[in-house]
DNA sequence: CGCGACGTTGATTTGCCTCAACGATTGTGG
DNA sequence: CCACAATCGTTGAGGCAAATCAACGTCGCG
């Protein structure tokens, strides 16, 4: 059973061939734990799917803080979308939770499949457009949420994560400080 | 000089034939200031290109309070993503601002589109790219900028809106109260 | 074992909100 | 074309959610 091809499918129909040309373009890796696969200032060139363990993306504003921008589960694609379609540096971090295997293909391989598989250009549109819709939606829940209501949203949405990414990453995906993310679960369990 | 096939050409280049199926597609037509054109509960049908004036999308939370997601300005697509794609009822208002002249296409022509000039996947792969790209950035500016400096940010990235749209408008772009906005404003002012 | 990363808890601070009152501007009906 | 209402922007007082700073216990790991 191939993850990926599995996926393609929910959205597009691969005819045998196809189905293999499209394999031919993606690679398979592994990643150590904490491995960072893109750091600011590096142009990407890399889109991930991941096929075990965990990604994130993540930026540090000027205090040195970090900002978890989105989590990569089995199934998932991710990458820097600006760097890789603006050819410009980096402004984030790709960086390993825990062990992963991935699918990987680069930014010119994406493009000659969409030249040999016109498809694959519509499963992508497809894919962003469902990123643009859940980057919306987060931005409606940080600008109209208590940090409260995201952190049960969460949880409701991602179950999993809960178990499997240390706190601190969750708490800033949220939008809060470690500290306070401790004390809104120690009052959440009150309840 | 047609606006739409500008702003297409910069993408992908079609031929003179392609080009007059496309504007087939699209409908002119004008709407009034403060014209609703989607209002949560219906199903997005229509994807707007302005050509002159302005419209907002915003939603309205459980207080009632609303939170402008985008401005789009002459040359700008609009719609609620969210919607169209999943065909379900919209969460968001679609409004006019100042009286527009714009080019619709409904979700059905679009895909039609998509199946006849196949170069419009392309560019419309392109633009949401480019739209995940612009909802990340927010995302970024929103968790880790403080207000006066994403209000400074916008004035250097949008100076031509802050003539032309209401403040209190701009003050929920931005993410704060128009009372904050206001004394944000006369603050900056002093320096 | 001992170090460093992680999570917890408390005291204090702060950025922004809420509520309320008041001019200024816009627009609308008589 | 004016009168009035409605909307908009401003200003002030007080409040709250979340940040900051700091101290401390715990765990996994070299």
């Amino acid at each position: 059973m191939n993850l990926l091809l599995e996926n393609i499918a929910k959205h597009v129909s691969l005819t045998p061939e196809e189905q293999e040309l499209v394999m031919r373009f993606f690679h398979y890796d592994e990643y150590k734990a904490k491995t960072i696969l893109l750091k600011p200032g590096e142009i990407a060139e890399l889109t991930y799917f991941v096929l075990d363990g965990m990604i994130r993306s993540y930026t540090v504003d000027t205090n040195g803080v970090e900002h978890v921008l989105s989590f990569a589960a089995p199934n998932w694609f991710i990458t820097d979308m600006y760097s890789i379609i603006s050819r410009k540096p980096a402004q984030q971090y790709l960086s390993v939770i825990n062990d992963v295997k991935v699918y990987k293909i680069s930014k010119e391989d994406q493009d000659t499949l969409y030249e040999k598989v016109p498809k694959m250009e519509r499963f992508f549109r497809v894919l962003i457009e469902n990123s643009v819709v859940a980057h919306q939606q987060r931005l409606i829940d940080n600008l109209s949420l208590t940090a409260e209501d995201r952190y049960e949203k969460f949880c409701s949405k991602y179950p999993a994560f809960i178990q499997c990414i240390p706190q601190k990453h969750i708490a800033s995906f949220i939008g809060v400080t470690p500290e306070f993310f401790s004390k809104m679960k120690a009052r959440l369990l009150k309840k």
